[in-house]
RNA sequence: GGCCCCAUCGUCUAUCGGUCAGGACGCGACCCUUUCAAGGUCGAGAGACGGGUUCGAUUCCCGUUGGGGCUACCA
């Protein structure tokens, strides 16, 4: 058997969805694995809704995740010609006909059928149409669409993610595969591509799976051997509903802007309705696309827990050399208004990585080393009022006893030195002692340690935040 | 309404008839640090329900319930 060859079709309707960078996650990683072919095909088919701007973020976005593919992108809207010459062979063949309804009956008809809580399916009334009156209606210049003729039979295929799915043509309609100004309708359209580009496993969302049947009568009809389905369970947002931008960020361009690392992302979309079959969590591409499996895809939705996804980007961060983050967190730092570039961030970003979960509060935690805290957190103010009078005077006491301290002696070493044996001499703990100044110099009640903190924000940026906060 | 899909800790998952039902996120505690939401250790926490099949069901089958998808001259 020839290698595979797979495609991520999006519709450029809207942005790129992490449903969507799933999909073509699991896609790539299926060409990759088996030495198949990845095509980007776009599906701009629906000309009132498709943008260019929509096309381009998709493309950007996939670049981002490192999603590369091999062939494409190709645009469907430019395939118009061979979907028309399908559907009249179509028609020639008589696996398909002319139907000349017109939108308003169809819709008094639907009416109908919902008024009584009943489906509506066309009832193929122009099925039965003799062919004289089919040349009389053309000749009158009535529009026709064009409609396959759903055959009654089993239209079956064994999924690769679901086991065998059955569905009866008499429960599907004669649906229209060619609109009456000549387009094709999206199923017709993704049939007549899958087969001309050759496509052997058609790995996509599962809302597609009702639309399977439809497609394999096509394949059918077409006389053309189906190709394998995997259908990917959809992703859900927290309340168990399918994921939608009332969920809060749900767009990939979202998470690059938190200051999430692509691998990371790829990593957490991976384990998010597959599995390797063992505990594995953090998975170099390496490794992840050794272990991919078609079988490993789960069958059920999958909820998208932002906060693991973070976890892991932390798990990312902390494995990166502060080198290679300056570019990133420079280019925040320069958003917010900080002039300050070059290597002399280095020890900033090594203080604050740990406990940094995105590249965007690793750069924050930085600029509040350097420019001091614009207001205290819900917990340093909680703190501070818990402490009252002693907040103020445990950070007098600490200005006093640092003072003294001169530029060459204010390291941590000798800082925690003099912190302790001045916490001692009031008869303080530690913890009493160090916690206001790391609220003064921070704003919050996390940081490295303390003496490391002082020494990172340097001598007199820390007498005089500590100042201040005393005197506030 | 019809057709179809799905069902293990709150969440992501392992288990492919016999397991103390394992791991991860999150949560809690403890340890480390005479200072932090880092690190380490421990803990709480699950087979929706009812029938079968079987010596034995989370696992296979059926039903119920509960979610979800589709049902356009959208994709």
């Amino acid at each position: 058997m020839s290698s595979p060859r797979v495609r991520f079709a999006p519709s450029p309707t809207g942005y790129l969805h992490v449903g969507g960078a799933r999909t073509a996650l699991f896609n790539w990683l299926y060409a990759k694995r088996t030495g198949g072919t990845f095509i980007l095909r776009v599906e701009d088919t629906d000309r009132e809704r498709s943008t260019d701007e929509h096309t381009r973020v998709i493309l950007e976005g996939l670049e981002w995740l490192g999603i590369g593919w091999d062939e494409g992108p190709y645009f469907q809207g430019a395939y118009g010609e061979r979907h028309r010459a399908d559907a009249e062979r179509l028609l020639a063949q008589g696996r398909a006909y002319r139907c000349f309804c017109t939108r308003e009956e169809l819709d008094a008809q639907r009416a109908v059928s919902e008024a009584r809580k009943e489906g509506f399916r066309y009832d193929g009334r122009c099925r039965r149409r003799t062919a004289a009156d089919v040349e009389a209606q053309i000749a009158a210049g009535v529009p026709s669409t064009i409609r396959l003729a759903m055959p009654d039979e089993e239209l079956a295929w064994d999924d690769a993610v679901h086991g065998r799915i059955s569905f009866q043509g008499r429960d599907l309609d004669d649906f229209v595969i060619l609109r009456s100004d000549g387009t094709p309708i999206y199923n017709h359209a993704v049939v007549s591509d899958d087969i001309a580009m050759e496509i052997t496993h058609v790995i996509r969302g599962d809302d597609h799976i009702s639309n399977t049947p439809k497609q394999i009568a096509l394949y059918r009809a077409l006389g053309r051997a189906e190709p394998v389905f995997a259908h990917v369970p959809m992703i859900l947002g927290g309340d168990g509903k399918k994921l939608s931008k009332r969920h809060g960020a749900t767009a990939v361009g979202d998470y690059q802007d938190q200051g999430i690392f692509p691998a990371a992302m790829r990593n957490f979309l991976a384990l998010l309705g597959w599995s390797p079959g063992d505990d594995r969590e953090i998975m170099p591409e390496a490794e992840m696309i050794a272990a991919f499996s078609l079988e490993g895809i789960q069958s059920k939705p999958a909820v998208f827990d932002a906060a693991k996804l973070e976890w892991m980007n932390g798990q990312y961060l902390s494995a990166t050399p502060a080198a290679d983050l300056l570019a990133p967190v420079e280019r925040q730092l320069e958003r917010a208004g900080i002039a300050v570039k070059g290597q002399q961030l280095l020890p900033l970003i090594d203080a604050v990585k740990a406990r940094s979960r995105t590249i965007l509060q690793l750069a924050e935690q930085v600029a509040v080393r350097l420019r001091g805290p614009a207001a205290l957190d819900a917990k340093a103010e909680a703190l501070k009022a818990k402490m009252g009078e002693s907040f103020a005077a445990n950070l007098r006491r600490a200005v006093a006893a640092l003072d003294p301290l001169p530029e060459a002696e204010w390291r941590p070493e000798p800082l925690l030195a003099s912190l302790k044996s001045a916490a001692e001499g009031a008869g303080v703990k530690l913890g009493d002692a160090m916690q206001p100044i790391r609220v003064a110099l921070t704003g919050s009640t996390v940081s490295e340690p303390v003496n490391e903190l002082l020494a990172i924000v340097g001598r007199s940026a820390s007498l005089d935040r500590m100042k201040a906060a005393a005197e506030r």
